[in-house]
RNA sequence: AGGAGUGUAGCUCAGUUGGUAGAGCAUCGGUCUCCAAAACCGAGGGCCGUGGGUUCGAGUCCCUCCACUCCUG
């Protein structure tokens, strides 16, 4: 709310873009809790709800487009904030990822179909050195290994040896990992899906079911999709929807605090009271020259 | 009041013919190279409702009491 009133004092623009692989989907506003017109308050927010839940947001694709945003804003003069909770993606964004060429859509569908049992065994014996490196149950890990071998016929260690794309170096970092304290984190967690409950979210899961999508889908696996489905279909009760569709998201704090916790650089800076937020912001705006 | 049943981990429950307790979920910790709001790994945690009895030994058998549930009145 400053950065507007200030900024535009000052002759410099913040705008914001989101690093969430959730908030990028258009059909999901409710469901990922994506800032509404008023909460933006005029200030250019970039990235959210630009794919059709009908697409599949991939980190790659996240930061390509996240560093065209990043560079018309520079050339004009604005300050980029990435703002957003995907971890994978902004260190995609950043120090760039290994230059698999896309995968054949017909391997990768194959590949999908199959058991993770049966995929993992197919990996033993096409990229025995990567399957003995993942767990045989991470069904994930296992079907992106195989499709990487069967599709460019190289490991996928060998395409790991280099990370390509990465735009750390040629911008001027500013960092921040928010790492509130876990029973205040819960409490929010709890709030933000009761908050969706009353504001919409029956109304579009249920536009989301209408369209039919495959059930891996990225935006059929955000939290509460099928919590919410549940409940309007009468299979749950409002009151069991609600318990568990928090305690999905509160699980995936935990993850997300992991994540950030462990896979960011020790340099960067940890915010481990909400207090400290405001002062951090206001120091980092004003020497940006936003405040 | 009578009848039946249940009380085991934070929660829901398993515990074989008596041999000092397990699972799922939760919690906590961790992994993370293109669907990551995904996928996966690990750990801690229980005077087995109470008191007594039988027994070498009781979550398991017997009795007392307490709590809760259902049925009958």
């Amino acid at each position: 709310l400053e950065i507007e009133r200030r900024g535009a004092k000052d002759g410099r623009r913040a705008l914001v873009i989101n690093a969430d692989s959730a908030q990028v989907y258009r059909d999901l506003q409710v469901l990922s809790a994506r800032p509404s017109e008023a909460e933006m308050r005029g200030i250019e927010h970039r990235l959210f709800g630009t794919w059709d839940g009908a697409e599949t947001c991939s980190a790659a694709q996240w930061a390509a487009a996240a560093k065209r945003e990043i560079e018309v804003a520079h050339l004009a003069g604005a300050v980029p904030i990435l703002v957003g909770g995907t971890g994978l993606y902004l260190r995609t964004l950043l120090d760039g990822i290994a230059p698999v060429p896309p995968i054949d859509p017909a391997v990768r569908e194959a590949v999908r179909a199959l058991p993770v049992a049966e995929a993992y065994a197919a990996l033993r014996s096409e990229d025995p050195e990567r399957a003995a490196k993942l767990s045989p149950t991470d069904a994930t890990r296992v079907a992106r290994a195989l499709e990487v071998v069967r599709s460019t016929g190289q490991s996928l260690t060998h395409w790991q040896a280099v990370r390509a794309g990465g735009m750390a170096g040629t911008i001027d970092l500013f960092t921040l990992v928010l790492l509130p304290a876990r029973e205040a984190l819960y409490a929010r967690c709890d709030a933000r899906f009761a908050r969706m409950l009353e504001h919409g979210a029956a109304a579009e899961v249920e536009a989301l079911q209408a369209r039919e999508l495959p059930p891996a889908s990225p935006v059929m696996r955000a939290i509460g999709v099928t919590e919410v489905t549940a409940m309007v279909r009468g299979e749950w009760s409002a009151a069991d929807a609600l318990a568990r569709g928090q305690q999905a998201t509160r699980n995936y704090a935990k993850r997300q605090y992991t994540w950030f916790r462990r896979q960011t650089p020790q340099a960067w800076p940890r915010a481990h009271e909400n207090v400290v937020l405001e002062t951090q912001f206001e120091t980092l705006f004003r020497y940006l020259g936003l405040t």
